[in-house]
DNA sequence: TATTGTTATACTCTATAACTATA
DNA sequence: TATAGTTATAGAGTATAACAATA
């Protein structure tokens, strides 16, 4: 007779979706996703908006089309979210060699990249709170050969 | 003196955002979103047919609205995805009640949503392999919870 | 009164093509 | 010749509001 933990279900009874590893990351993925741009909203930052900077402030001088290729993010999508940041004082230009354009946080864009991060922190703290350091640490390398 | 496991990197060396768990959600999920995609269009359906269509054959007479809430998407923008099911003849109705339209698979669309899943198991299949069934069983409940 | 299906519409994100300037 | 920044624009996907018909 078989034997199973109390609050398993029968494999075979969980529908098709539930068993799929891609279906529950994308859920997973969106759901997280929403209630990050909502906590960033009060910052008035887009998650794109808040991963820039936080980026800018980590890797001083970097380029937009750095930044484009670590996140995925094409050349012409990059312009207008350096420009909001720039209007609104956050970032500058650094060194430029003419056609490259290192980008810097201004002092209140360190300041808001420090809350960025910590709002970050915040957020993730909360997400499966119940895994212990290693298995962290675990998920993390492994979901990150899938993307890399 | 401390002691690390090879291929492990110090962690005060690791990148902000390498140690997001969402953020490594995030673009694992893209990734995988993509992938997908792209092996559906052979089948000629985006992600969003192909899950409904799925879901269809799964549970015949259920309703766009229903279908709706389960996938998180808007009942106004579900009406253009059962149309095109419905023109291409892999949908039609089932149970109505006048204000509610059981839909149910077409011949050529329990056809189909036997491609879909057999494509949708072998993508999952590829995503990492080296997961034994139990540690693939815990990160499929694990996740669930982040968006149930 | 609440829900279903529906239409119209706006908004955000992303993708493509083309152009200039520079390495 | 390849790359960085830029512009304009088209296409998805998603969100909101409103309406009619029905429970």
């Amino acid at each position: 007779m078989p034997v199973r933990a109390k609050g398993e279900s029968d494999p075979d009874t969980v529908p098709f979706l539930e068993r799929q590893l891609g279906y529950q990351l994308r859920r997973a993925s969106a759901t997280l996703l929403g209630e990050l741009a909502q906590s960033l909203a009060e910052l008035d930052l887009r998650i794109a908006d808040a991963t820039i900077l936080h980026l800018i402030d980590e890797q001083p001088d970097i380029t937009q089309s750095t930044l484009g290729r670590m996140l995925g993010i094409k050349r012409a999508n990059m312009v207008p979210l350096a420009a909001g940041l720039t209007e609104r004082g956050l970032i500058e230009l650094g060194l430029t060699d003419g056609r490259s354009q290192g980008l810097r946080v201004t002092p209140a864009g360190r300041a808001l990249a420090d809350q960025i991060r910590a709002q970050m922190r915040a957020h993730d703290a909360g997400v499966l709170p119940e895994l212990s350091a290693d298995e962290r640490r675990l998920l993390l390398s492994r979901l990150s050969t899938i993307w890399k």
